[in-house]
Formats: C-alpha cells, structure tokens, sequence
DNA sequence: ATTTGTTTGGCAACCGCTTGCCAAAAGTTG
DNA sequence: CAACTTTTGGCAAGCGGTTGCCAAACAAAT
C-alpha cells in the first residue's frame, strides 16, 4: 500500500536542472544569492519533481528543528486548549511544528519527557509545569524556554495582566453592595494565584470591602466543591475563585446544599473555560486571553532564536476583562 | 544562557572508550551483537558523557522519525481532549512523539499541513478529518494512515462499537414509556452519524417505538440549538442527539422556550463530554471510551509500520455505554 | 593440528542538505 | 584595455548516526 519511490532529493533537481546540489540549496534557501533565472530553473524543477525538503538532512547540518515542544500538565484541562490552539496557530503559520507532551502533573514524567523530546526542538513552553524554579533554570541553560503565567529569574515569560479584569469584577461586586468578599485560592506556589489574590486585595480594600482568602486548594471541580464549607463559615456574600473548575464546583455545592446563586451567594471564576456557559446559572468569569496568551509564548520563543544576547523576555501582558453571566447578583440584604 | 558545549556524540564515547564508532552504535541499539563486555564498557562512557542520540542523524539514514501526527479539525472541541490524552500516552509509552495538528476544520488548510509534517512523521492519526476518501487514500499511499471513527477503503481505522450504548438507550427510553423519538443527527458525510442513526432506528423499530431523523444539523450547540424547533414539530418525547455539544445546545434551548426537561423531554448525547455534566439537568450521555480508542490508534498505526503486508487494519471496536444522569425522565402521558 | 564455523569489531559508504572556500565569469572603473 | 570588484556557481567537507562487508580472533569439530 505504501508507494516506493523515494522522494525526491535535491541531486535530482541538480540533475535535472543541470547545476551543481549546492546551487539547489541555495537557491531554494537563500533567495538573491544566486542569478534569477538559474534559481527559476531550479525552482521549475523542483517543482516538476514535486520536491520537499527533508526536515532532518536540514537539521543535522543547521541544528534548526523548526520544532516547539509546549509542556502541559494536562492535555485534559479546559484551560490548556485554547493556549495550546495560539500557539499551534502562530507556530504553524511560521512552518514552526509544534509537538505537545503532557506531564501528568508528574515532575518526574515531566523531566523524562523533557529529556527525550528536547533534543528535537528549538525550544521549549512550559505551559504549566510541575518543575521547581531550579529545574526551570537548567532547562533553560540547554534550550531556550518560555514560561506561561509564572515566572522565574533569567526565564522569558507570558503572563497576563489581570488588573483590568479583577478591577472590573470587584467594583461589579461592590456596585451589587457587596461587603464581605472571599478568594478561594488555588495552588499556594503559583504565581497567578499570588498575582490575583494581591490584586484581589489591594482592589476590595480600597473599595472598602472585606475580603478573607480560603487557601490551599486543588484547582479542581473538587477542590471548589470543598471549599464551599469554608466560604460559607466565613460569611460572605460573594466569592471569587482561583479558577472556573473551582467555581463549577463550588457552584453545584452550593446548590446541592440549597444556597441559591447569585440570589444568596455570587461567583465569579477566572478563564473562561469551555462549558462554564452550560451551568444554571451560568457562570460569570474573568476571561482570560488564552489563545493570544498561547500565540504571544510561541512569538517569544521565535524571537529569542535570533536575539543574540540573552536577556529573558517579558510578553507585553494580555489583558483581562470581566465576563459577566449569570453568577452574580445584588448582596443579600 | 544558553550553554555552548555541544552534545556528546557517539565519536566521543568511541574515543573515550577505546572502541570504533561503529561499535557505538551497534552497542546501544543492537544489544547483544556486540561483546557484552564491550558494550558495558560503551553503555559506561555514554553515561559519563551524558550522551543522548541524535534523533535527526538517526533518522536520515533510516528514514524512520520515531513521530507520529494527530489530526484534528479544531483543537478545543472537547471530544478530542481524551482521543489526544490517549494516544499521547500510548505513543510516549514506546518512545514516539506526538505532534498534534489542526486543521481549523478546512481541507486546505488540512492538506497544506500535512503537505509540511508528512516528511517528519513516520505515520499519521486522522482524528477527524475534513478530507475526501480520494485523499485519504493517497495520503494513505505515501504514509501509513489509521482514520478514528471513519472508514475508507483500504485504509486502516478503529472505530467505536455504537451498539451497545444505543441498544442500552433505547431500551432505557422505552421502559420510561416513551413511544415517539428523533434523532437530531449530525454531518451527512459522517460515517459515525450513520452508524448511530441506523443502529438508532433499528433498536426503535424493534421495541415497537416510531423515530424521525432531524437531519443536516452542525454538530455544534448552534445546531443542537438550531434543531429544537423541528423536535417539537415532530413531536416526540424523546431525542437522541449526533454528540454532547448539539444535546446541550438543545436542551438549553428547550429550557429558555420553557420545555421542561426531561420532565416534556428526554434528552440523551453521545461521547460524555467535559461540561456535560455542568448542565441543568445534568446530560445523559453515551459514553465513548475516547481515550482507549486514541491509544489504540497509536497501537494501530504502530503494528502497520512493522507489518509486512499492505491490509489495511481495524482496532478491536471499543464499547460505548450509556451513562445516565439527569436528562431523561417518564413519557409525558 | 587442521579445518570449519561463529563472534566480534573496524572500515567506509551513505542518508540529504548546508556552507566555507575558491575560481570562473561578468561587470566597473580610470 | 588593463586592473579591480562583484556575481555566480562548483567543490568538498561536514552534520551524527547506521549498516553492509570483511578480516581478525576465537571456538568447535574432525
């Protein structure tokens, strides 16, 4: 079934052509450095042999993969398809191929796949990473790396601006008269959850509010739905949460245990996932930019291949804005 | 920051461990054919050295790229997320890499990708492909290909066994006394649609009830929404939709005209989505056993490529089931 | 001890493309 | 028209492995 003939190589376009393999190279790679009709000839033929580069007999002598391996903890996890989407398209739109590895929230799984899969790529997005700030550093020192929605000292990184989106969502809570706010936060190390929850802070209390973090919580349907004892001892009339995982959960507990959203309780969860529409009510969120999040890591990455110091690079922050559904309602008197 | 000191090649372990580079190599891919003390001592120096091979000089002269590529029409359409998660890990298991490629639900774009990976990848998985039987089959001439729920002449695929999941179905609904159905179908051109409409209407037929097919819907939540007006024009008491996204697109339509679900309508998807179970009432579904039929994919496309002959291969049909949850109740009397 | 068979490991060609170097050809300049 | 510069394209040496072929070394058999 499978046809024989080997694809064509660039000899064959030599020979065709009448010119010398080199010449083929060259005017295939590098246009203007050889006369414009011999690199049309050239072009003629290999276009006449249906040619196709082969993407290893360049690397080996180049280096150059045209390969991005982008790293996630879980291929399942909403969040990660949108990002992943971004940075497949600003890849593939430069002929870069991106290739996906999923950890499985393993730092050991992580680190093998790492280990076998760097060799062939230029670089490397870590998309959410269980490795420690040390590792990262290594990682770097070998390929270069692009961390999404962390950072860490000397790495390049993308994160985006959750002022706009956060400002937005508590002065929504406020304007419904809101006092008494509570954060269920996410994984104490990530730097999103510290960056929103200090936002978080600084925006309640300038506003007047209270507002009490309930910490240490998986980012999981689960990790909300336990939470929803904590919001409730702590008395407040609005919550906002690490992620939309985390609301869903808390959400459908809070139903389950008869407290009516937003009538008695209010939600608003972060990213925007994919079905967090599909809930009763619907959930309100604080959308995050993911795919141009995605699209600006793999630009990044690009753009330190040719940059010749080795500065780390900041993405110009993507910014966030409140997505207002139907979670959210006037403070229970 | 990036370091320079190149990678340790198998000339440098030769060197190191007093040995031909030949002998390399044979030591560390064909155990056995080399002294076992020799390759010892090889195994020893490739260790100090930290060595690591060289995919792409490995792959030029053997033309095998230890990849392989998944296809799908849109990454962030939920039914791919386990498909992806299964084959990733069946592949990473055997030490092949995975590069997922969308095709943004176009046939160009489809073909002018595939046109730029095939030379890379050693065979590709057609997760849902936008691309005729005709280009399936000359794809499937040049690189091994296995097609995920769809089937082509002579070319390899696995596909779910629809039967049980629909035969427990439709079983559920009739004991619920239901007598009239429909069928909210999907793409024409599917041969999944297909599958599932007639082992639908035959499972129907058979328990005495009537079903009609609401035809020519996208397999989206607009479509699902988009059918509503015909199911009740049929006048059924009981739908069965083409996927998850068109049953929840429905059944939110049915709840903002007011139809009370399942109490006036039973609603049953298919695939068993994430967020499926965010909705109120939450989704019955039948379940695919997506991430098994993703690795078994991968084990299909695999066994073609140390496989002799040319008959194209069917994966072992996984089984679906159904999965009951909140959105099928009594016929309405 | 001689013949025959089996291991073992070196040699060198090759996979397909890139690129530094160089000489021939063509173009400029005074 | 000589001297010099620029353009063009060929030559050949890699890039880092793999593998067919062969000879030396060793083992088994007569």
């Amino acid at each position: 079934m499978r046809v024989n003939e080997k694809a064509a190589t660039i000899y064959d376009i030599a020979k065709l052509a009448g010119v010398n393999p080199s010449t083929v190279s060259r005017a295939l790679t590098t246009p203007g450095r050889i006369n414009a009709t011999t690199e049309a000839k050239v072009r003629e033929a290999a276009k006449q042999l249906n040619y196709r580069v082969n993407p290893f007999a360049r690397a080996l002598p180049t280096g150059k993969t045209k390969t991005i391996a982008f790293m996630v903890a879980d291929i399942t996890n909403p969040v990660f398809f949108k990002l992943v989407r971004g940075a497949e398209l600003a890849a593939s739109e430069v002929g870069y191929t991106l290739v996906i590895a999923e950890s499985q929230e393993s730092s050991l799984v992580e680190s093998a796949t790492l280990e076998r899969i760097l060799p062939s790529v230029d670089g490397v997005i870590l998309g959410t990473t269980r490795l420690n700030d040390d590792e990262i550093s290594a990682l770097n020192q070998q390929k270069p790396v692009v961390l999404v929605n962390r950072k860490v000292d000397g790495v390049s990184d993308v994160v985006p601006d959750n002022t706009p989106g956060i400002a937005e969502a508590v002065k929504h809570l406020a304007d419904l008269g809101h006092k008494h706010l509570a954060f269920v936060a996410g994984p104490a190390a990530s730097w999103i959850n510290t960056d929103r929850w200090n936002l978080l802070m600084k925006n309640a209390v300038e506003l007047g509010m209270t507002i009490a973090e309930i910490s240490s919580n998986e980012p999981t349907l689960e990790g909300g739905k336990g939470a929803f004892e904590r919001v409730r001892a702590a008395g407040v009339t609005a919550v906002v949460t690490y992620n939309d995982l985390m609301a869903i959960g808390l959400l459908r507990e809070a139903t389950a245990a008869g407290v009516k959203v937003p009538a008695e309780l209010s939600i608003i969860g972060f990213d925007n996932i994919f079905g967090s529409d599909f809930t009763n009510p619907p959930l309100s969120t604080i959308e995050m930019p993911l795919q141009k999040i995605g699209a600006e890591a793999v630009e990044t990455l690009l753009k330190s291949f040719v940059t010749e110091d080795d500065e780390p690079m900041h993405g110009t922050s993507e910014v966030t804005s409140l997505l207002l559904r139907g979670s959210t309602g006037k403070a229970k008197a």
